[in-house]
DNA sequence: ACCGTACCTTACGTTAACGTAAGGGTCAAT
DNA sequence: ATTGACCCTTACGTTAACGTAAGGTACGGT
């Protein structure tokens, strides 16, 4: 069921958890913790594109295992409107303070891919050698 | 204090800490979980050339969003025998899956990466602007 | 009128990954 | 002989991030 409110798409709760598969108490969690910030009707949450933009970011920030404070931070960089010039500095001195925080972790990602792709030609060519024994001794 | 035994360097506790950072405590809890294996002189641990390797390979997985038990699983993969052949055909498909794991991993944070510096560019602009518009006041 | 579904709040429970305190051993140096 | 540094075990405490249960609301369909 698709449902639009004054020009925008909204989403319930139970679809933004079917989409990304995770439970309405994790999204409820997320709210208190002002990561997403869904308007009422009456009781029920409706969460707008914002929202569900949102959400994405929290989940894929988690992760990377950021904890949901940092997360906070982070996503709530893109929103803001610095009036200040100090401010706006010392944002974005944080913003590529996160960036390089970030390509170090891509690194070590990089690093541990790398690992395992060389273990996994050595234990290829184990296991063709196994392999080949087997049907030598299949012949006899 | 440099220490070696039988041919191999081996290090304390504490030297394991200073050199990541962590507390003795950390360091313990990873080897109730077979995260290291020390030996022992007596009551204490002397940690080996391997469990210092496997330590930066926890640390790494830790900071990647693993959780322990997950890393205790990869990090295993490099130090077995495996003698059948079923066995390593699975210990092999598990551990291509762990790489594809990882390189979705690190897809995502390239993603992230790439929006900070589209937002990074944003906010550089903007703050160009700023600055021009305080001296242009400056000189009335 | 009744039901089922979707949604809500409140509030206690759980798990992982340690933190922290208490009490004790060993050994070299003063 | 005592002190301080380093290390140990045992065991309860803590925090984040939800899980889960209990009880209630709103509403479209039969």
């Amino acid at each position: 069921m698709i449902c639009v409110e004054n020009g925008g798409r909204v989403y319930s709760i139970t679809q933004l958890c079917q989409e990304f598969d995770v439970t309405a108490r994790t999204i409820r969690h997320y709210e208190s913790c002002g990561l997403v910030e869904p308007a009422r009707q009456g009781q029920r949450r409706v969460f707008s594109e914002r929202d569900r933009v949102r959400l994405r970011l929290v989940l894929r920030g988690r992760s990377l295992g950021f904890n949901l404070s940092e997360i906070a931070e982070m996503i709530d960089l893109y929103d803001l409107d610095p009036s200040e010039v100090a401010q706006l500095e010392r944002t974005l001195a944080y913003g590529r303070q996160k960036i390089s925080q970030l390509e170090s972790k891509r690194a070590a990602i990089s690093e541990a891919i790398e690992e395992l792709r060389a273990w996994e030609r050595k234990l290829g060519v184990q296991l063709q050698r196994r392999l080949r024994q087997q049907s030598e001794e299949g012949k006899r």
